[in-house]
DNA sequence: TCTGTCGCTGAGAGCGCGCTGAGAAGACTG
DNA sequence: CAGTCTTCTCAGCGCGCTCTCAGCGACAGA
């Protein structure tokens, strides 16, 4: 899930990106509406926290233009506390939804879950391959009913393979939505595969997470 | 333990503020009844403080929407002395509890306490993890039956944390349900996570509060 | 069997996360 | 106003996590 944050004030920007990180998205950040509709317009993101006041070119207009140039990703716009702005304009040029500053982090982390669930379709809760169990929200993982730690590295990589299991999924997709990057050598991803194995199959006596040599990963629905 | 506020005039607004975050409560306010709508629909809130002559939208209308949008949070409603509103018509449309303008801010208090109480099946009056336990009515900790003294902030993060026991907990989130805000350093979580961890564990030689790396804590729900 | 490529793994370096002590600022109390 | 308590910031430090690298084994094609 990336989501793009266009906001000014570095301080609430920084806030933003660790909260959201933590709760498992790719964040990229933008600080003024120039770079923003730049960064929207090229960077394919599942949902826009967009706020109004920004220098060069303010969040409104950032918005209007992406809606002219039909681009539908979903926008959550953030507005100041009562400020010349009125929120109704923002969904009238085609925002999804909105959020007055201060907002809470809670529910801004819900509305954007919203968002992302309106055209997604509903994900389910917990992850499952046989045995192999992962719920995103407890950050916890499970085999045979016994509980797993892995590193937040560990736990991401995991949880994209499941999202995708049974599918043999290339090195450069793994680095492109784990790392969030694509140029880094494709060895990290070999590694982070041993460290996950040592964890959850060999205690196990399992093969889930197989090789497709020439093309990638793959890991077994049935939980190998 | 989140509050929203549903108040127009001002001056009482800011007043409810401060003296419920001095409770210990995180506050939100709302200065309209579609903004407080709004709010209340999204905001996860343990109890929602509601006016009841409000512009745009009557409390009583808030009320009745969320209802019937089986809505069930807690609602305590509020009215000006003898308006043309009866009270009684705010307790059918599905309000928990009212108070008469000018009211005593103890007496509010007490009551917001017995809504939150009053969840019980729940949310048990008191908090065990093994044999910590935490009594938010009488704002007292114990453990092995030997009493604890813990500071406001200290008790209001160990009340967070031992509601959500066995779960992973971020900082951002402990942030906004502790602090009630969540673009302030993050250290500050730590440092009290290490208060209470004198206070709690390291006497008694154990490890309930126990560190997630790179995703937050997770207080053990047999004690540690 | 030989050879080149691909993937696995152990070792280790760097760094960022989380912990802590010190202390400043503010609130409260006598 | 002094003394105490609480909250929060800051800087330093240690360790766990992440990633790189080199060596080696597995595999496929000739």
């Amino acid at each position: 899930m990336r989501v793009l944050v266009v906001e000014d004030e570095r301080r609430m920007a920084a806030a933003l990106q660790r909260g959201l990180q933590a709760e498992g998205f790719a964040v990229d950040l933008a600080h003024d509406g120039e770079e923003g509709l730049h960064a929207a317009r090229h960077g394919d993101y599942d949902v826009v926290v967009l706020d109004i006041m920004l220098p060069r070119l303010s969040g409104y207009n950032v918005c209007k233009r992406l809606r002219a140039e039909e681009n539908w990703v979903p926008i959550l716009m953030l507005s100041a506390k009562d400020g010349e702005y009125d929120m109704a304009d923002g969904l009238d040029l085609g925002a999804d939804d909105y959020l007055t500053k201060p907002f809470s982090y809670v529910v801004l982390v819900a509305r954007l879950r919203a968002l992302l669930r309106r055209d997604a379709g509903r994900r389910p809760a917990v992850l499952l391959a046989g045995d192999l169990s992962l719920d995103p929200a407890r950050r916890r993982v499970e085999r045979d009913g016994a509980a797993i730690e892995l590193t937040p590295r560990e736990f991401a990589l995991l949880e994209y393979l499941l999202r995708r299991r049974d599918e043999v999924v290339s090195k450069s997709e793994i680095l492109e939505h784990v790392w969030d990057t694509f140029d880094t050598d494709p060895n990290v991803v070999e590694v982070y595969v041993g460290y996950l194995r040592r964890k959850i199959d060999a205690p196990f006596g399992r093969n889930a997470l197989q090789t497709v040599r020439g093309a990638g990963y793959r890991l077994a629905g049935d939980g190998g």
